[in-house]
DNA sequence: TATGAATGAGACTTCATTCAT
DNA sequence: CATGAATGAAGTCTCATTCAT
């Protein structure tokens, strides 16, 4: 239960250690201006060790990168098997309210953050967060929709409209949490703030009295 | 109507090429990896003369982002004047459709991308940018609501609920469009999506069947 | 009377202007850290006008010091006017208290401190200096020094020896007034300094009670 | 016996080693001209390394000047030691030969003729050198004179005066020797120089026939 | 003569990465 | 595994000098 005695940290989570690190520093000061020193201080470590561990800067950035979609991905799987199938509407608050509350917290939106700071300079980086975690996104969306409209609750929509639709919400909330929040700013509740968001998304995308379909 | 020879080219327009040549230096590298050089040579210069203009690399970001903001700004006024009194669901229209068309164009999504990606480092920027254009946008939306609410179209919407609701979309599509499109993808007309986006969004917020109020 | 109106600075005083600006600016800065646009604005003239009197930033500290060590001369040419061979103690008295007058004046002493601190790096400036002050020095001292010999009033000393004992204080002085004098430190009267140096070395070079010749 | 494989050199040695380095270069091309790269390559050293011990340049001029003011200052205690109370003409002596002893030699001089070069433009080591090496040299030098007043073998003098004559012809020694020296010029034995020079000193500030106390 | 925009070499300083211990 | 001294490439910024006007 207590935290280990300082020198025995399981040698096995360090590279965990390091990562959790690099994404702090990284997102302080963005990869290009992050030092390798900065990470290995808050890493508890020495500038040398680091790299037993990961050859290179890049490395970290995309090894965070690929365990944090990691994460989405595991988030996703969840999503799924809330059932979507069965009660669509229900699927999308549980959802919302999940990655809202994640947003919410700038620790846990920073990995996301991160690529969207440096995806441009890193194609790499972009690609296998398209293929990762934006191709997944839209297949479940697409899948929300399906049973939506199969079950006569939701009109047709478009895809791409409805991924600007549903992730929109989510990204500015993250935007405004993390970076443009003042420190007096009152705490919005993320749970009042998912509900209220998909109140306006789903009866936005419901099928109305004078839509036949 | 050629280009005169090199060293004459209307001098008082120098600043502004120089800070478009370093708005897409650094939207390409990011603040920190791009080199004064490179902007240099993009706009035409030694590297010294860039000097002549902006005392320091961090003097061109500051003097970029008040730039766009007064476009930003200047859009927000022209927003305004579409009179979103008399008719707030044509004005939102009107709106969006402007702004998403703005934002389909990466070189102008550019300046924005800039401070999503660099607001963390440099807080000053940070804070010019939420004073100046979020709370603009902020306001806006509050006076769209209101103007709905009065003339019995919209129900009451928070407005911190609302702000997500009317620029995530925009946000969502700027990042897909500017950093996760394929050369392949096909190219999304901006006045269908702002169009079908209004379509969920002023829907949404309507006043419904089963409103009273 | 009256300063000229300006623009009418005879133009053939220009060299001169460059030179007083290009003299304090080195002596504030330093010769390497001084730079031509300081001088051109102290001068009242742009950076590239300089460039029509002076062909480098050297040539303008080279012809600074000659320029300075012309006055120098010419001070010496005094000296020896006024008479050393009749009464050499009169003579020394009469140079020492104008030299020390002269720097006691930090903007005169700068030129010859400009050389002191440069000369090392400059080592054309150094033989300059040397063959044009230093060796004509040595040959008033010499001839000082035979004059009270002759006369019967001074021992013999060493060349080298009464340089060092001549010119030292001289030095001392000079520093001790442009470099290490403090705002609040009382104003010291040249001619005193002089008769009181003056004191202690003449009587430290005339023939004492126990020495015959 | 031989220094060992270029990277194990008592690291603790560094320090010293660097300043050694850097007052060379300092000497000779001054502060504002001398590279960091040539003091490097001087200390054998990447440019780098020398960052690892001094955070600039100018912290390397200071770091310098200090530790010449230290040697300055113990060489002063061990005048103090060698008895001025006693017998003030030969303690005036002693001290004399061991400075100008070591002011004949351009390396040990190099310190102080740098600060002379440099003091201009480095307030804050002008009054550093003045604090701790003039003041401390006017206590001695007052010293010195109150005990020779008290045994009755000097005259009156004041301190400012006194200075000039006894600080002045080490100063001129130094600046003949270090940088008016030519090549062919005889090396002059600062022990015969020193007592030639006191010879005059002494002798002129002694009680002389005519003088009552 | 005079201007001042422009150039480009060069300097200080930083930092990712290596490696002897 | 870990350290930390060391390297060296690279980047920002400065400034002597030039030149079209």
């Amino acid at each position: 239960m207590t935290s280990p005695p300082k020198r025995t940290r399981r040698p096995e989570a360090r590279p965990d250690e390091i990562l959790d690190a690099a994404l702090a520093v990284f997102t302080e000061n963005g990869f290009a201006a992050a030092r390798v020193e900065d990470i290995a201080i808050r890493a508890g470590l020495s500038k040398g060790a680091i790299y037993l561990y990961f050859p290179s800067k890049d490395a970290m950035l995309k090894a965070l990168i690929e365990r944090s979609v990691g994460a989405l991905a595991r988030a996703g799987e969840q999503m799924v098997a809330s059932g979507a199938a069965s009660d669509p509407e229900a699927a999308y608050r549980a959802v919302l309210t999940m990655i809202l509350t994640a947003m919410s917290d700038p620790n846990i939106s920073a990995a996301p953050r991160l690529v969207l700071a440096e995806a441009q300079r890193f194609p790499e980086l972009a690609n296998y967060y398209r293929t990762h975690v934006i191709d997944t996104g839209q297949r479940m969306i697409r899948a929300l929709l399906a049973a939506g409209v199969e079950t006569g609750v939701f009109r047709r929509v478009d895809t791409d409209v409805a991924m600007r639709a549903f992730a929109g919400p989510v990204i500015a909330h993250m935007f405004l949490t993390a970076i443009f929040r003042l420190p007096g700013d009152p705490d919005l509740d993320p749970t009042d703030m998912a509900n209220s968001i998909a109140d306006i998304i789903l009866n936005g995308i419901k099928v109305g009295p004078g839509d036949p379909s």
